[in-house]
DNA sequence: TGCAAACCCCACTGGAGAACCGGGGTATAA
DNA sequence: TTATACCCCGGTTCTCCAGTGGGGTTTGCA
């Protein structure tokens, strides 16, 4: 799992999506890139992979957009991430598979990591960090401008 | 965290110099690569790595080579793999601190889930990962040739 | 019908890291 | 002294990240 940039402007997108949810209207590129301060060209790149992964969908033409494909309490942060970086199984390592009986072990203490981490991140939704982000302007409205 | 091939090929090496640890005769390249089919002039630079890190330590000159500078279970997964790709910050993303309430939460999760992979990755010392390939063998000393 | 808004697709750049290869230098045992 | 084996530095190819840019297509609306 890459918890890069990429994927945090995707969460990050998907976020301000889930904001505008019951709306009904698509948001632009534009307004979610100027919200979380996300390049506006780079973002496209993003949506359209999320899109091609049946997170969101689109609206083209005038007044069109994005908005989620699902409710968001029904989409989990590991999702995005899986949707935002699975094409990328990065295995210029030749070794397809273990060649010795210590490279077995050591892939499975590998997975054992992925796993745990997965679960974390399959754990959050959508909507978990949009009430844990709610809880903290209410208690410190001033904290954040 | 990587769980990269690099990763795979330090801790193999590592596995490698934790088995002969007993013996006091220090390992070539050659014999670690040879054993775990590893390229011997890359081994060479996770080696020199690790030695920098100070988990392994090296006798130059004929007759050398490397041996361990700790016992098996006083090396954990972890330490091999901070030591390895430690330079790696890999802040490549501009944004050095978050720029919105939202990031700051997302960077949250992020950073719960490499906990918990850390925390995996900490808890398996060499020794251990020797134990369980040493059982393995014992059970069933055919499947592995 | 025509315009402009907005998505859609493709290509390109610059930088970093992975996974190597190779050459030459240096220390050390025999 | 010589062969061994580590040591250091640099180059190569590849892929991905983090963007930027150009042109095409769909659509609402006047």
């Amino acid at each position: 799992m890459e918890l890069s940039c990429k994927s945090e402007y995707a969460v990050l997108a998907l976020l301000e999506l889930a904001a505008h949810f019951s709306q009904g209207e698509p948001l632009q590129i534009r307004q979610i890139a100027a919200q979380q301060s996300i390049p506006d060209r780079y973002l496209e790149q993003l949506l359209a992979t999320l899109r091609r992964g049946g997170l969101v969908r689109s609206q083209r033409g005038a007044k069109g957009g994005y908005y989620l494909a699902r409710e968001p309490h029904n989409i989990t942060v590991l999702e995005a991430l899986e949707c935002i970086e699975g094409g990328n199984i990065q295995q210029t390592c030749p070794e397809d598979e273990p060649k010795t009986s210590e490279s077995a072990i050591v892939r499975e203490i590998w997975q054992e990591a992925r796993d745990c981490a997965h679960a974390i991140l399959q754990n959050y939704t959508l909507q978990d960090l949009r009430d844990r982000h709610d809880q903290r302007q209410d208690v410190n409205p001033m904290y954040y401008i």
